[in-house]
DNA sequence: CGAGATACTCACCAAAAAGAAAGTGTGAAG
DNA sequence: CTTCACACTTTCTTTTTGGTGAGTATCTCG
């Protein structure tokens, strides 16, 4: 699984460093629920936990909690915990997390320009195999 | 899981038949081989089934043929079969194809670009957790 | 005193995804 | 007659994911 010394180019001259965060970040990008946080966040601006799972219906408090912190992680989100009772938690976007927003907008114009193609495309495949 | 009536906007006014197919396609393009997929084909042109293995190193056949497939069927690729034997079978990326691979070059380049900030980001949250 | 609010965590389970390995069809080469 | 190449397919096993529901801590309100 390690390296295959007799293929001598695998693929260019990608750094191994970048191509693991590139699939790591977009395996979680391209994740339903982060995706979404992403806009729920650059669209309302800071929300608090229950207010963010208010605005994405179908996701579990696990799957919520589970994404924030890896978002947090990611430094895509920033988390202030507010010492009160009840507690208080609230998230918002960080500038890299904005950012990533955006850079993601193209695949989000390509995806809404090509839905037609994309569309056809399966019809056509389906009909040949089916 | 339908709509909720008594939160008026959920996020936007996305039509979700796009909101559904960006999902998939994200998730599809998102993946891992996918992606490696698109890249060794803009990069090296048409291509054969045991070529493309060989420059997708850790890929199995089940999954190089399983991520094949879905692409043709979203008309990202075109496959050509030879009817010779040994078979012989080529793929490359269509107009469709490339226009995504050049759609994704946002992420590439704003992970590239963040590399550093991403992965000191990474560092300190394990610092204060572990 | 007991209920309620908030933001979680934890344990358990089912389903889905992925990997590994062996099998398939066909004709040419040895 | 056996072997090999190629592009798969199939089966079996393992790993990963995600949902469910209960539990927790703390203070306030009735």
């Amino acid at each position: 699984m390690a390296d295959h010394p007799e293929s001598p180019e695998t693929y260019g001259e990608i750094d191994p460093r970048v191509e693991a965060l590139v699939h790591d970040l977009i395996a979680q990008v391209a994740d339903k629920w982060t995706m979404i946080i992403i806009e729920v966040l650059h669209d309302h601006g800071e929300q608090r936990f229950t207010r963010i799972a208010e605005k994405v219906p179908g996701i579990s408090q696990k799957m919520l909690t589970q994404t924030l912190r890896q978002m947090e992680r990611n430094g895509l989100v920033k988390r202030t915990v507010h010492p009160v009772v009840p507690p208080k938690v609230e998230y918002r976007l960080t500038d890299l997390g904005e950012s990533l927003g955006e850079a993601f907008c193209g695949v989000w114009t390509w995806a809404e320009t090509h839905l037609g193609t994309v569309e056809a495309a399966r019809k056509g495949f389906d009909e040949k195999v089916g």
